[in-house]
DNA sequence: AAGAAATGTGGTTACGTTTTCACATCGCCG
DNA sequence: CGGCGATGTGAAAACGTAACCACATTTCTT
């Protein structure tokens, strides 16, 4: 079953008696025409409900203005407050999007990349999966003249434009605040250290720790997945340690969620029995008893610039050939109230 | 700058010694082709890397193989969970997703629909936004044989093919509970009665009250927006009341996050002072201290549904053209640990 | 004033695909 | 052996649009 476009421009052009390429032209405000034609154009195509076919533009080598997004997980909110940001700024730049979760999937992550392409669309913001490696076809697409971003994770240095938060610090700063209440043996629960985001989160807590001359036990260093389960068992085991750690930092949101499951269900008081940081600022943090501090990742600032670079390549000549761009985004901790002074 | 279709059907016909015609074929399975042909085109695709142009196959009418999503809130884990559902089933059958968030917003759904329509999408899972009605777009786009399915909400009976929570039964369970647990005044939370997941959750709270003859006093029941305001606003009111309810049921998972923030703001045990009964299972709910009892939406199944109705519509005749279908999806209370018995 | 440039218009082609249509060739039956 | 359905193939015509070209007409330059 195939549903035919009920109005075309060769109607428009018979309701208007013109031609099909004067009313091209008045459409795509390209080339000359008359105030008068324009008039008579608008007015059948307003009188007809003329809307123009998308595959035969596109067909003949228009911009789709539409764009991908490929994201490991929609269920982690992190993403989906990305993909909100990256949506909102491209309506405005009258782009859609097509959605894509790849489940940390390479297979079906290359399946997306394939189908996009296909679909011809403008461009993609790029999240690679944990496990596997596509940038064998990542280089294709992009030697083809796909223009694709990378969000948050970076696959290899200065190949891509990429938006990155500087995990480095983020983690930096919440040990130097943690160090600045006092506390000297802190527990940093790790997520996977294969992605840039555990690796360069990973350096910023040892960085800070060697730095600040704190207890460098690494018994309080917890390395796991990025999710609730590492969070809870993590936090399971700092807390039965003979001398538990005085402060905990999450690695990440999901790790955050079962980290402070598991101390609510130990009674653990936050944060007179132990002081807590958690990673990527989520509304249900500020709704925790007591309001959570947090490591902030500036999302909107991430898709804005993004939405930026891709921008930039997708309309072509002025900037769109330069070298790779990558930004690093600073993090700002958010304060709350679960942190307490010790000693 | 346009990127151009780097090898066409034309290039695979002449590698492959054949007309366009047959490679057609044989790629789409559809008439005569020998078996002998069929290797040739197919060793031809792989190895020129043939990839056929979606935007010439569905100008000549092909099924685009997307459909659009609108949702009213990218930011409500609810709606991020229906969206994963429904791209996880959508993704079996080989469609893909173009993204729409209307913000609750008239003028921006009419945008998304009118867009979506010109881009030529198979099908729509449509969420109305609350305020305003495009009910005159959506007939239209209806009419001119655009399969739309209602998800959540429902603007008009048995117009569209529609998948929504038994929001009334819902409700009533949660009463119900409560009630034989011998609360017989119970607070009820309520998002805007203007949609039916307010409305209907509504009537079931009233009913439940009065067949189950528990307190009716209006003071009890708080009806404003979906919004985690609201839910903060409303239970700071229902505490300050000279006797307050022994029992609390939020009518949304932003209404309860609200309500349980405020609460623990104001130091009150749960279940100890008050039970506590959330709307929308959520993640973060579960791992609450005490983890929390809520009414849970089956989003999985009804992004089942939800698909196969899309799907029976769009790939036609058989039952394609039938009268629209409603499915009332039955909700569930998940019990845990966040309601006690009292009396 | 004459040529060049700017303005305006319509016919035609091309984008890459699927779908007729016409034409073969084969096997089979009466 | 004539005919006929089944099988297989390629040439050509769409699908709806934008780009290109050819041609007018006007307006600006020297």
């Amino acid at each position: 079953m195939r549903r035919k476009q009920e109005v075309t421009i060769v109607d428009v052009a018979m309701a208007a008696g013109l031609s099909p390429s004067t009313v091209s032209r008045v459409l795509n405000q390209k080339g000359y025409y008359s105030a008068e034609n324009e008039q008579k154009v608008r007015h059948a195509v307003e009188s007809l409900g003329y809307r123009p076919s998308w595959s035969a533009r596109s067909l003949k080598g228009a911009p789709t203005r539409v764009v991908g997004l490929i994201i490991p997980d929609i269920s982690n909110v992190f993403y989906t407050t990305l993909a909100g940001a990256l949506l909102a700024r491209m309506r405005v730049l009258d782009y859609d999007m097509i959605l894509c979760v790849n489940d940390e999937n390479a297979q079906l992550d290359l399946n997306y990349l394939e189908m996009l392409q296909q679909k011809g669309v403008d461009g993609i913001f790029y999240t690679h999966p944990a496990h596997g490696n596509n940038s064998v076809h990542v280089r294709r697409l992009v030697a083809e003249g796909l223009p694709i971003v990378e969000l948050n994770r970076q696959r290899e240095k200065n190949f891509l434009d990429a938006v990155l938060p500087d995990n480095f610090r983020g983690v930096h700063q919440a040990v130097e605040y943690l160090a600045s209440l006092g506390h000297r043996r802190i527990g940093f629960i790790s997520g996977s250290a294969e992605i840039t985001t555990g690796h360069e989160r990973l350096l910023g807590y040892q960085s800070a720790v060697r730095l600040l001359g704190l207890d460098d036990d690494p018994a309080l260093l917890k390395i796991g997945a990025f999710t609730r389960q590492h969070g809870e068992q993590a936090t399971a085991e700092l807390l039965a340690l003979p001398n538990r750690p005085t402060a905990l930092i999450a690695g990440s949101n999901r790790i955050s969620m079962g980290a402070l499951m598991v101390m609510g269900q130990a009674a653990i008081r936050i944060p007179d029995d132990m002081s807590v940081i958690g990673y990527n600022d989520t509304e249900w943090l500020t709704a925790w008893n007591p309001p959570i501090t947090a490591v902030d990742i500036a999302v909107d600032e991430m898709a804005q610039l993004a939405v930026d670079l891709l921008h930039r390549r997708v309309s072509g000549g002025n900037g769109g050939d330069g070298k790779p761009v990558t930004y690093h985004l600073s993090t700002s901790l958010i304060i709350r109230q679960s942190c307490r002074k010790i000693g």
